[in-house]
RNA sequence: GGAGAGGUGGCAGAGUGGUCGAAUGCACCGGACUCGAAAUCCGGCAUACCGGUCUCCGGUAUCGUGGGUUCGAAUCCCACCCUCUCCGCCA
């Protein structure tokens, strides 16, 4: 959620930043609920201070043993009144809320214009792209004949896009996570945590807009639960509704959960293989930062996704999103793109995103600065990584002329010491 | 599932219809004392919003949430949510 204050004082610079996202704000509805807004709002509050007033004399009076008959003849009639401004004026602000609710981040200044993932810009990349001297399977060719991934029996019990994975691979997943966990904890300075999968629609609505992205959530029929489809949910809702101690500051989370999602009006993409699956494992990264921080914790933190794709020896690039292929809440967004030989493409591994006040804003997460006055923090959050892509990515890019894989050395002291997934198996 | 207790400021914890945004303690910030620190003493210290003559002044709202009663509600009534304790059941 943006900042009505801002929109108020700055309205011309706020339409400015959001019509570099594609995004035309209603400046005419704006201003004209906001001069209604304040016209009632001033209203009401008169209203109300009169009554105050007029009550705190009854007190008074009958504290001393007066007649209050003549003071209360006289509140009588603003009763009615201002019943129907209070009605009217919440009507007014729920409306607005709802306007500002829907209005998207505006990007940062150094985020490049564009309108679709093509405008996308690469900021590095790193590793080179395996030369093989065979034709390389994908990874569903490679973990089917591993005996490793079976999606048939995945459909048989929960239809299209989830999976069953047994043996080393299953074990290979496993040990991705642990990976990816031990390297954020010991070296990265991330604190571990495990949080409930599901989350109730005002955690839902804090870290995103409930009324927008629904669709793409599972929920739990009768219950205001929904499924998570990313630990960001649980965890970046730690801090809402607090004040943290500057001194805490800044906090930093690895979580390992499974993610779920609807992936509504994603028919015939990626149907085959792992790509996109309804439920998926993810390691997700957050940090709740000061606002001078931000920009850099931002930096930082897709260091620290990155450092796992070089240890794992992933080529991948770094791509800085345009501001028409950011996320709603976001203000400045890295993808991670893995190289897949058997797409012979860059896929996204990792999206890391610095949302600044916007979310904290929606969730009143807010800490005390060094003059003493509460100020919102600020939220950074990316795939450290999507464990289900990893693996597809490394069956990809280890992949042996004789079906086996190799495993990537990192992850062999969690494989029992295991050098490769063999056939045989 | 049964029975009970309770939700108040950053935290702990008083307050059962009238200057209560709320005692007290802790924490925190300033100052005094000190070579410095501790201890002690003095002062300050909730949040959000609105208005204005906008580093200040005034106002409104907020005691789990939503309704109700009343001139007036943290306090009374109703509903809901949540937490805790005990019993039962169970991974």
């Amino acid at each position: 959620m943006l900042d009505i204050q801002q929109l108020r004082k700055e309205l011309p610079q706020v339409v400015e930043g959001l019509k570099r996202r594609g995004y035309a704000l209603d400046e005419a509805t704006f201003c004209a609920l906001e001069a209604k807004r304040k016209s009632l709002q001033v209203k009401t509050e008169e209203l109300q201070a009169t009554r105050n007033a007029a009550s705190r004399q009854i007190g008074i009076l009958k504290s001393k043993g007066l007649d209050t008959v003549p003071a209360m003849a006289e509140v009588a009639g603003i009763g009615d009144a201002l019943k129907a401004n209070e009605t009217a004026l919440g009507a007014l602000q729920d409306q607005l809320n709802g306007f500002l609710r829907q209005i998207p981040n505006i990007p940062r200044a150094d985020v490049p214009a564009g309108k679709s993932a093509d405008d996308n810009v690469e900021v590095r990349r790193w590793g080179k792209a395996r030369t093989f001297d065979f034709a390389p399977k994908d990874h569903t060719d490679i973990g089917e004949a591993l005996k490793g991934i079976d999606f048939e029996t995945a459909s048989k019990l929960s239809g299209s896009r989830f999976s069953v994975l047994r043996g080393q691979v299953a074990r290979l997943h496993r040990a991705i996570a642990q990976f990816m966990l031990d390297t954020h904890t010991a070296q990265h300075g991330y604190t571990e945590v495990y949080v409930p999968y599901m989350v109730g629609s005002e955690s839902a609505d804090g870290v995103s807009s409930l009324a927008k992205f629904k669709d793409d959530l599972f929920k739990i029929e009768g219950r205001d639960l929904y499924l998570i489809p990313t630990a960001e949910y649980p965890v970046t809702n730690f801090v809402r509704d607090t004040i943290v101690d500057a001194k805490e500051l800044p906090l930093k989370f690895a979580c390992h959960s499974p993610c779920f999602r609807s992936e509504a009006g994603s028919y015939g993409k990626d149907i085959r293989g792992m790509i996109r699956q309804h439920q998926f494992d993810k390691v997700e990264l957050v940090q709740i930062v000061t606002p001078e921080k931000s920009a850099d914790a931002h930096e930082e933190l897709t260091a620290h996704a990155e450092a796992i794709l070089q240890k794992l020896e992933l080529p991948y690039r770094t791509m800085l999103l345009c501001t028409g292929d950011m996320g709603f809440s976001s203000a400045k967004t890295y993808d991670l793109e893995v190289w897949l030989p058997a797409q012979n493409a860059y896929r996204e591994i990792s999206s890391c995103s610095n949302f600044e006040a916007f979310q904290a804003r929606r969730m009143m997460a807010r800490f005390k600065n060094a003059a003493g006055k509460t100020e919102l923090l600020h939220t950074i959050n990316g795939s450290g990584l999507a464990v289900g892509r990893t693996m597809v990515a490394i069956l990809e890019n280890f992949q042996n002329a004789d079906g086996s894989v190799t495993i990537p050395s990192a992850l062999r002291c969690y494989m029992a010491g295991a050098a490769k997934i063999d056939l045989a198996a």
